[in-house]
DNA sequence: CCGGTCTATTAAGAAATTGTGAACTTACCG
DNA sequence: CGGTAAGTTCACAATTTCTTAATAGACCGG
């Protein structure tokens, strides 16, 4: 699915470069992208939102760390990763571009292997910091992937209503959420069922965790607490 | 016995940049061996089959590029990393060295620190990529390559929507995949086939493998676990 | 304590989803 | 052309999940 793929987009003013580094990393099954100059990477980076940002240092309009420096002011991509490339393999221009906020750097000529397992790496450590909407507590862990869920460690089976109940309210741990938010995004806007089927879910999902980390609010609805 | 233990081999005509390497690359549990110029680092290589190759550029007899040259030809040592250790000042040497099918370089004058996450880099890279995506779990192991499946040392003949179906829930153990997601990847976005169409296939799987490794999680879809 | 309002619990059956065996279609190969 | 295997579909069985309804319990102000 094209919505798992990351996206990468490549800023260089040297087409050759930018033609062997698209290649190697469209090879890895990656979606690529390319911009020839600072400006026109800060455009493209704003349209595509993607995953990983490659900036050559040396580039006409913007330079790499200019462009680097404007990207982590901007909230939208905190989570954008950006590598630079140098022809300068010296040190201090390395330290530099790590002091801007870069996450990594390759230095030119580029070897596809250092460049596609430098990615690979970076891709990795990144998902490992970012795990996957999973919620994590002192005896709970809900993981939306797995539909799984442990408590002091033993796996619990949530059935399908019940498992995205109670990831709604952990996901907010501490807010109440109203019958009717509840109904709205666990069964969808549409869906009219009775008021006595949210309670019945609760219970279970109460019984089934086998601790009591869910408050019922009177006359306005359950919180996840813990 | 030490088959566990990485072996790297040093190749240096720089007593004191060996020993500096040797000492650190120890420190991390490697085996570690040297060699003075590039014709032993050839004959050593040829004895010792080493997991890693350090090589300077400028060596007497043969320089590191010829020796990697050299022993890129060779399938003995198709899979041995090599990393070059290049002067700062030479940059074309560089070139040259990345070309030749290094896998990554070093500049000197080296820092321990650098070295060290490097080569450990290197090793979990690679280590990653080197059984050519075969899955291996404790009773079970998957070959992508050869559409091979086996079960406690048994084989096993997958036909190929079978063999597709479980390496995509065995790539990501653990992890639950939606009927529309196995259906996109094992069937093509575009191709469509009646519901029941996963269960059968699901279910010869099972069936082959004669073991429980595939869980139907209801109203979402399957997941391997083991 | 009482009535009113809300939630908890339980069991039953309705609804949805998956499992299964057999039949059918298609593709391939000698 | 016939034989074999893969892939698909279908009808129905088996199972799980969801919903409801009925009843019991909790809480609150008067």
């Amino acid at each position: 699915m094209d919505t798992n793929r990351k996206r990468i987009l490549i800023a260089d003013d040297e087409p050759d470069i930018i033609e062997i580094i698209q290649y190697n990393l469209k090879q890895e099954g990656y979606e690529v992208f390319s911009a020839k100059d600072g400006d026109e990477a800060l455009v493209r980076a704003k349209e595509l939102k993607p995953d990983l940002v490659i900036l050559d240092i040396m580039m006409p309009k913007r330079n790499g760390v200019e462009v680097c420096r404007i990207m982590r002011t901007q909230t939208a991509f905190e989570n954008t990763l950006i590598i630079f490339l140098t022809a300068l393999s010296d040190e201090s221009s390395q330290i530099k571009g790590l002091d801007t906020g870069a996450d990594d750097y390759i230095s030119k000529p580029i070897s596809p292997k250092v460049l596609v397992s430098r990615v690979n790496a970076l891709f990795r450590r990144h998902k490992q910091e970012d795990n996957g909407g999973v919620l994590v507590f002192d005896q709970l862990s809900i993981d939306p992937q797995q539909y799984m869920v442990k408590v002091d460690g033993r796996d619990v089976t949530l059935a399908k209503k019940e498992f995205e109940l109670l990831y709604l309210l952990a996901s907010k741990p501490g807010r109440v959420f109203l019958r009717n938010e509840i109904l709205n995004q666990v069964w969808g806007n549409d869906v009219i069922v009775g008021d006595r089927t949210i309670d019945v879910h609760i219970r279970k999902v109460r019984q089934k965790l086998g601790m009591d980390c869910i408050t019922t609010v009177k006359g306005v609805g359950y919180k996840f607490d813990i």
